[in-house]
RNA sequence: GCUGGCGUAGCUCAGUUGGCCAGAGCAGCCGCCUUGUAAGCGGCAGGUCAUGGGUUCGAGUCCCAUCGCCAGCUCCA
């Protein structure tokens, strides 16, 4: 019986019952057929030598495409397996999902895997590569899977696990057989093993069953494939460009920070540098929520376990707190538990209690730049991006309920606006509304979660629902950056909070001289200062915008008879609020200004014989490989203090 | 917290199966050179080999613990 297939491009073609995908790839082209690795029966993906039955709409998986490769990484992840199970005889396998960039599959075996072990499994993937066996797909009954799989727990649990719906029919599951290895899966894969021409494992590390902390704890084995030596190169010079701009690197090379270990873990110093960057950062801050209505406020770093019980910390959060200190206990005296704060909210709520509020005053808008400590689990710990000790732009506000739209949408405005100011323009929003356990009224919720989806969309930014990830307190908007190298990071988050109002019996008088309970947000905007820096670091992998730049000038006398006027060249620069540095070293020309690039100075001034005597400089600017000489110094300053003015 | 890897000078690293001297480059300091756009030359100094214990005639090297770092897992209210 002939069969129908409709292309993509609409163009039908008849085939004999049981064509394959290959066999349409090879009638629309060899090339195509080359470079094919599965194929889209209607919403099914098909292996390329399955035969094609009925009717269907086909295009054809080719390996350059996401999908592709990852059919690819799935069957090189198969062949780990089979390497594994060929290397280690008793060992389990659990599952090898393909990921962004590669592949994994989770091991059960007596001793952790050794780097000495991973290079003779990928020695044995290259074997079976090199044997080119082809993948068989086969189809077992439940029952006979269990057989097959006897020996092999995390199999079996989840073919137990197998919904009528999930398996093939209703109590059928797919297998695929290469050589001697058989495996429980749902395909498609590659048509043979000599399809993986390019591939690595790259590191093993524990894993637990099914993500669970619980359950045991497997050895996962990590590697890459690629549909050709070229991509897996270029692959391989990504993750090395990512490591260049790593900001636990750049902050030692550019002198910003470090993270003495007498301190403890997660625990950072800012050097000079990195002061002055924090700074411009804080100051930025600072002036534009002066701008745009926020009150600046301080709190303490401590405060009495009661205020932690109130506020709910203690109940839920305790793991994560740095433990009490016990003060002014005696012999008759229980003593005071204080805390260190891991939050500023308790505080400013403090600041809204400290006396009966009108609504006149609502929004009212509290910012702090509050420094907060946690005790993260050591393993989480990585440099600015996750420490134990930060400072977050911590704003808390105030609102009526029928402020809160209104409110919500001028907060989004001017949380981009910021971003915008430190050069991200990509923004995607994430919106989390209520869980099964999200306390109070349930209409609340609702029309809170109206307002946060009206304001993105008055935004125009682009968002995701994320149903039921919402905090039991409130529904919140996360706000994720893309990065210069296309990292999604997430930055700001808006939350809104109807627990604590509750908790801390907030209230105010309503223009009915009744008394209402406002609504509250909880706002960061970087986040946390640090891990906002850390972010710009690997963003601009050191070369900060010139309003940032820590170092924004730096004045390279050619001898010694320049340096005096190296020097007032300096002083006038600076009067205008550069920050500049002259260069004295006893180097030649060459040696200054390779440092000054080396450390991503914006600027750098050459001033020689003839600058001296007509009062100019010769100009240098970061990314131009080209220098000016002969720049009046008036000249210079003025353009030098135009580019290194702060956005606002 | 868990699994694995790691910790030698400020930084990047070398130190063969435990053995005679713990080394190099860069950075630093001191000289010389007085320099015009990405590394001038020479010299000096710098390490209780993360810390503490152990095995051994002998430990940077082997074992244990602690601290710290890295990757992943889990976590991020």
């Amino acid at each position: 019986m002939p069969v129908t297939i409709t292309l993509l491009d609409g163009s039908e073609r008849e085939y004999h019952d049981g064509v394959t995908g290959y066999d349409i790839a090879t009638d629309i082209g060899p090339r195509l057929a080359k470079a094919a690795v599965a194929v889209t029966v209607d919403d099914a993906m098909y292996d390329l030598h399955r035969p094609i039955a009925q009717d269907a709409v086909v295009s054809i998986v080719t390996e350059n495409t996401e999908a592709g490769r990852h059919i690819l990484r799935h069957s090189a992840a198969h062949i780990m397996a089979q390497s594994v199970l060929a290397l280690f005889p008793g060992a389990k396998f659990a599952i090898g999902p393909a990921i962004d960039d590669g592949f994994y599959y989770d091991f059960q075996v007596d001793k952790p895997f050794t780097p000495e072990d991973l290079v003779r499994i990928e020695a044995k993937m290259r074997e079976i590569v090199a044997a080119d066996q082809a993948f068989d797909r086969g189809e077992l009954k439940l029952s006979e899977a269990i057989e097959v799989f006897s020996d092999q727990p995390f199999k079996r649990e989840i073919i137990e696990g197998v919904d009528s719906g999930e398996g093939v029919g209703s109590d059928m599951v797919s297998v695929y057989r290469n050589d001697g290895f058989i495996d429980l899966c749902r395909g498609p894969h590659i048509p043979s093993t000599g399809r993986l021409k390019a591939f690595r494992v790259t590191r093993s590390a524990g894993a637990y069953w099914r993500g669970d902390e619980k359950k045991p704890q497997l050895q996962r084995i990590y590697g890459t494939a690629w549909e050709s030596k070229k991509a897996l190169d270029a692959y391989m010079v990504r993750l090395e460009e990512a490591a260049k701009r790593d900001h636990r690197k750049l902050g030692a090379e550019l002198d910003l920070f470090s993270f003495p270990s007498e301190l403890g873990s997660g625990l950072a110093v800012w050097h000079p540098k990195g002061g002055i960057l924090r700074r411009t950062v804080e100051d930025y801050s600072r002036r534009t929520h002066a701008a745009f209505g926020y009150d600046y406020v301080v709190t303490p770093h401590i405060a009495k376990a009661g205020l932690w019980e109130t506020s709910g910390h203690l109940r839920f959060y305790r793991d994560g707190m740095y433990p009490a200190m016990v003060l002014d206990a005696g012999e008759n005296r229980k003593g005071e538990e204080y805390f260190v704060k891991p939050m500023n909210c308790p505080f400013h709520i403090l600041i809204y209690k400290s006396r009966s509020r009108s609504y006149r005053e609502l929004p009212m808008r509290l910012f702090e730049l509050g420094a907060v400590y946690r005790y993260e689990r050591s393993g989480v710990l990585h440099g600015l991006m996750r420490a134990r000790g930060f400072t977050q732009d911590d704003s808390h506000i105030f609102t009526t309920e029928a402020q809160l739209g209104a409110e919500l949408q001028s907060l989004l405005d001017f949380v981009l606006m910021v971003l915008r100011d430190f050069g991200f323009d990509e923004f995607e929003a994430d919106l989390s509304t209520k869980p099964e356990k999200g306390i109070g009224d349930p209409e609340l919720w609702v029309r809170a979660e109206e307002h946060l989806a009206s304001a993105l969309q008055s935004a125009d930014l682009p968002y995701q629902v994320a149903p039921g990830e919402g905090a039991f307190y409130g529904p919140k908007i996360d706000i994720h950056i893309r990065d210069a190298i296309g990292r999604r990071w997430q930055l700001s988050t808006i939350q809104l909070d109807f627990g604590n109002p509750e908790n801390f019996e907030l209230e105010y008088t309503s223009s009915e001289n009744t008394r209402e309970r406002p609504v509250m947000i909880h706002r960061a905007l970087f986040g946390s200062v640090e891990r906002f820096i850390g972010i710009l670091t690997e963003h601009y992998a050191g070369a900060f915008p010139p309003w940032l730049a820590p170092v924004q000038v730096t004045v390279v006398p050619v001898a010694d008879r320049h340096i005096e006027y190296a020097n007032s060249v300096a002083e006038v620069l600076g009067s205008q609020g550069i920050r500049v540095e002259v260069d004295t070293a006893v180097e030649t020309v060459g040696e200054k200004i390779r440092r000054a690039i080396t450390q991503k100075h914006p600027f750098v001034l050459v001033v020689g014989d003839s600058d001296v005597e007509s009062g100019t400089v010769g100009m240098r600017v970061r990314g131009e490989d080209v220098e000016e000489r002969g720049i009046l110094l008036d000249e210079a300053a003025r353009r030098i203090a135009e580019i290194v003015a702060p956005p606002r």
